[in-house]
RNA sequence: GCCUAAGUGGCGGAAUAGGUAGACGCACAGGACUUAAAAUCCUGCGGGUGUUAAAACCCGUGCCGGUUCAAGUCCGGCCUUGGGCACCA
């Protein structure tokens, strides 16, 4: 058979009887099925969109089969870089690289048989398409949802262009390889920090992967705490400090401003302006994603003035980091190292103090506890990496040093008198003191229940001397060196915690129960933070406070290739929309746009175009020379592919309202968090317009694993490890293809290429051809088969509709196989087999369907199957003894417990097993399992 | 560092509710058909002990521990890899 002829026959076929073309007033109930766009690169198809555009296919076939009004449409994200910087080089407007390279997408899409409905296709190029996204882009700015504000752009002085962060990696050029500047530059925004919380809240109304929805929702990063007001002292000045830890602010030892702060030049103090503008042009160079990868360690200064902290009246330095955004909260912080990494590390840094104000509890508490305080010390020996362990043996265990503080006595003390007391070593160097643990505990001794305050020590031994031990007569343990891996044996959970925080130093960030700090101690966390924001409202010094990670969206770009803003800029009457009517702004038809050494779009050297009539005054203006970000595009396409001819709306409400909402969206994890959420926002700010019937226009997300390379590595033109498609279809036929990419493994996994396994496909379409010729006069379904046709079909069903394609196909072979061993079937059975295979391999199963004289496929209804007939009416179970595998026997389905019983006794090989022995217990699980427990 | 997904034969991967681990396919090996090759068909295919052959047994789902009659699946702790985010107070 040639399945070059009959793709082409088939396809053809289809585009005549317009089989895949949606009704917009069907009376069958919708089901609107949506991949990504592409963007049509000048790389054509890659294996890895064959891969989610034949998933989505088979669900639409399989949904038009059983009676949907399925919309499976296709269209082109067509506005980028890469087809501006092909048309600047090569002297042509980018619309003639875009027309080519749609032509060559779509060509190949159609050879892979894709179900789309064509005649709803769009390019977001097109003005008949762009013209609405420039409208809508008026409706927020109608609504003050759009504004201009400066933003940090990253600027290539070599190149003279706006970089985006992709290009700006590593603070370097990408083209050119020059150091990347900050410069500000008056962009375009959307208000969308406004949305946060709808945005968070609307993720109930809709059905995304939980990785889906996780992305979204730390993308959004909301957070609760408390804006802080500290004065600066000797000034009338003041500052907010934003915290999610208000119940630590007694543990606050120093604030920080971000370098950028407005506070800053007013009260540096005169000895220190100077490095405080050092610091502050240093800064001012990086670009933030340079800020971090520069800020391993923590940098900082000192600007000479204090801040008074509003709890205790406490002063306390006030220092500028750059590990201190100004884009976050309020751009200043208060600083508590006890209890936040980053201020821990800057603490260490700079030497300022650390106090804790919450312990961590180990123990269970009692009522009848006597208090004390105590310390734990662990020593460490260098030379031969052992610690020094006190063995109790029988009477406690393992430990550390460990003893009760005397009157007078402070910690240290009392940790240098225990090692020498306990074990006679005294020449010691201090480490480092942990945290202090609250500790509860009942000594078996003294029978007594205590509650302590534990402090840690950590020394280094600094010689082997030792002197004779003091000891009580009630005490007998032995002093032993051991090895770090010895230590898991230490029990105790005081001094495993002492032991964990002496090895690893650094804030202790858990819960507890809070100290040194007045009206909050003995509470744990929430309570302390609720109780402190109540105090810090009631003083009239804070308030509560919820922050979002989440930003206003930069809208604007220093391009040619996108929408054009339509604002026109008046000297008099300042920023105006141009009239809906004047719509679409089309692109000026120039083949030659160098980009401006300004770094504004290459529009603003087309003075024909910029310059403009102001619609409000009629005087000279000039229009905005930016244009739209690639994601505007695509936030709303899936609206119009509802109604994509509509010359006066976006989409008519008639059809939105009909169509409802997209019902299954695919696509890349990669665009999960932002092209997801931007969409949503959008078609959220929609809708409180009134133009959309849903705030969640998208049901449920789910995304794709990748296609890899067979290296098992990312395809890539560096690699050689690329597959063209194209090749594929000629050399194996497109039904081939479209099998081995459902068949390669989990669809939501990532899976690297096999050739191999291909063939392996191709052989299974050509066992499906073969079976033909077993096809008898008969109908119906044969008794030896009926049973596994019934089950063939719910599997695949269930399967399609989960994402199990890997599954679906494995099934259908093993079907495929048990016809194979039959000397005939009956055209019935082939013709199920056929149309469970159609959505997955839709050519040859069309073209056998008809050699066997049946109605096409595409015209018939999914088969059907009974509940009943995929029942086992005999099972074999497993019979174990003592859980394991011992042999297996035939039980009639529901078979009673007791007959079941008898049959496991009597397998011989069971039978050698429980031979002799007393049988404790007989575990049956109907229909599943016998286990039988002797000793 | 944080978030997230994973780790099962030579390979891709199955195991829907804790119940016979390795479905299905690939690769490989042996055989049949053929003058021969391809295609096709049949058989085997996690490791080990064992047996003339079987039977049977032991070990096995990244590592260590736990829960359970029973763990790839649940719980606790670790290791490794991929993806995302980058000091968000």
């Amino acid at each position: 058979m040639n399945f070059k002829e009959i793709e082409e026959k088939w396809q053809k076929r289809w585009e005549e009887k317009k089989v895949f073309e949606a009704k917009n007033n069907s009376s069958k109930p919708p089901y609107y099925i949506l991949v990504e766009f592409p963007y049509p690169s000048g790389a054509g198809l890659h294996v890895g969109h064959v891969r989610s555009y034949t998933a989505q296919d088979a669900l639409a076939r399989m949904k038009r089969m059983q009676g949907f009004n399925v919309l499976y449409p296709m269209g082109w994200d067509a506005f980028g870089a890469p087809a501006e910087q092909y048309a600047i080089k090569n002297h042509i407007h980018p619309k003639e690289a875009v027309k080519a390279n749609i032509k060559t997408f779509k060509r190949q899409m159609q050879s892979l048989g894709f179900s789309f409905d064509w005649s709803r296709e769009f390019s977001t190029t097109d003005p008949e398409y762009y013209k609405w996204t420039q409208w809508q882009f008026l409706q927020f700015y109608k609504h003050n949802m759009a504004y201009k504000a400066c933003v940090p752009v990253n600027w290539c002085p070599t190149c003279k262009t706006v970089l985006s962060n992709e290009d700006a990696a590593g603070g370097v050029c990408e083209r050119c390889g020059s150091k990347v500047i900050q410069k500000e530059k008056s962009q375009w925004m959307l208000r969308m920090s406004d949305y946060a919380e709808d945005l968070l809240k609307g993720l109930e109304d809709t059905n995304f992967a939980e990785k889906v929805k996780l992305g979204q929702i730390n993308w959004i990063g909301k957070s609760e705490g408390a804006n802080v007001t500290f004065k600066v002292a000797d000034t009338d000045y003041e500052f907010v400090v934003y915290t999610t830890r208000p119940d630590t602010l007694f543990g606050v030892t120093y604030c920080v401003l971000s370098p950028e702060h407005e506070l800053v030049s007013k009260i540096t103090t005169k000895e220190k302006e100077k490095e405080v503008k050092e610091y502050q042009s240093a800064c001012a160079l990086k670009n933030e994603m340079e800020r971090t990868e520069l800020n391993k360690e923590k940098t900082g200064v000192f600007i000479g003035s204090y801040a008074m902290n509003p709890v205790n009246n406490t002063k306390i330095p006030i220092y500028i980091s750059d590990y201190v955004l100004s884009s976050y909260g309020t751009g200043a912080i208060m600083a508590v190292p006890a209890h936040d990494e980053r201020d821990y590390e800057f603490a260490k840094k700079f030497n300022l103090p650390i106090t804790q104000v919450l312990e961590e509890v180990t123990g269970k508490s009692h009522a009848d506890e006597t208090k004390k305080n105590s310390i734990v010390a662990i020593v460490y020996d260098e030379e031969k990496d052992e610690y020094l362990t006190i063995n109790w043996h029988k009477q406690g265990g393992r430990l550390f040093v460990g003893g009760t503080i005397h009157d007078g006595e402070t910690p240290l003390e009392c940790a240098l008198r225990e090692i020498k007391e306990e074990t006679g070593y005294s020449s010691l160097e201090l480490v480092c003191e942990t945290p202090k643990v609250n500790h509860h505990y009942y000594a078996y001794n003294k029978e007594k229940y205590f509650n302590i305050e534990c402090t840690g020590f950590l020394f280094k031994l600094k010689n082997h001397n030792q002197e004779a031990q003091e000891l009580d007569d009630d005490e007998s343990f032995d002093v032993e060196w051991v090895s770090k891996t010895t230590l898991s044996e230490i029990k105790d959970e005081l001094h495993a915690k002492i032991l964990e925080y002496a090895t690893n130093p650094g804030a202790m960030i858990g819960d507890g129960i809070h100290i040194n700090s007045e009206f909050l101690d003995g509470l744990d966390k929430k309570s302390a933070i609720d109780t402190m924001i109540k105090w810090l409202e009631d003083n009239q010094l804070g308030e509560r406070k919820v922050n979002y990670k989440m930003r206003d969206w930069i809208f604007s770009r220093q391009r040619f290739w996108g929408e054009p803003i339509p604002m026109i800029h008046c000297p008099k009457c300042g920023w105006v929309p141009m009239d809906e009517k004047d719509l679409p702004l089309l692109l000026p038809d120039v083949a030659e746009y160098e980009p401006t050494d300004t770094g504004e779009s290459p529009l603003a050297k087309i003075t024909d175009w910029v310059n403009c009539q102001c619609p409000k005054c009629h005087g000279a203006a000039k229009r905005e020379t930016d244009t739209m970000p690639n994601w505007a595009g695509s936030s709303w396409y899936f609206l119009r592919f509802m109604d994509p001819h509509n010359t006066k709306e976006f989409a008519s409400m008639d059809a939105m309202k009909y169509w409802n909402r997209v019902d299954w969206y695919n696509g890349g994890m990669e665009h999960t968090a932002r092209h997801l959420l931007y969409a949503r926002f959008w078609v959220q700010f929609l809708y409180n317009i009134g133009l959309v019937p849903n705030k969640e226009m998208i049901w449920k997300r789910i995304s794709h694993g990748m296609v890899l390379g067979s290296n098992n590595e990312k395809m890539s033109k560096s690699k050689g490890n690329v597959i063209n498609p194209d090749d594929i279809v000629n050399e194996y036929g497109a039904d081939t293809l479209r099998i081995y990419e459902m068949f390669m493994g989990d669809y939501e996994q990532d899976a690297p290429w096999s050739t191999d396994s291909l063939r392996g496909c191709k052989r299974f379409v050509e066992k499906v051809i073969r079976l033909k010729d077993k096809v008898n006069e008969k109908s119906g379904y044969s008794k030896e088969l009926e049973s596994l046709i019934h089950k063939s079909i719910k599997k695949v069903e269930y399967d399609l509709l989960h994402m199990g394609y890997n599954t679906a196909i494995a099934s259908l072979m093993i079907l495929a196989n048990a016809y194979a061993d039959q000397d005939q079937i009956t055209k019935d059975e082939y013709r199920t087999l056929l149309i469970l295979l159609n959505p997955i391999a839709p050519h040859i199963t069309e073209e056998l369907n008809e050699l066997i004289g049946g109605k096409p496929i595409y015209d018939s209804e999914w088969p059907k199957y009974e509940e009943e007939k995929t029942i086992d009416k005999e099972i074999t179970i497993a019979v174990q003894v003592n859980g394991k595998l011992r042999g297996t026997i035939k039980i009639a389905k529901d078979e009673q417990e007791e007959q079941i019983k008898e049959k496991a006794f009597m397998e011989e090989n069971v039978k050698r097993h429980i031979d002799q022995k007393e049988i404790v217990k007989v575990i049956v699980i109907p229909n599943k399992i016998v286990n039988i427990i002797v000793k």
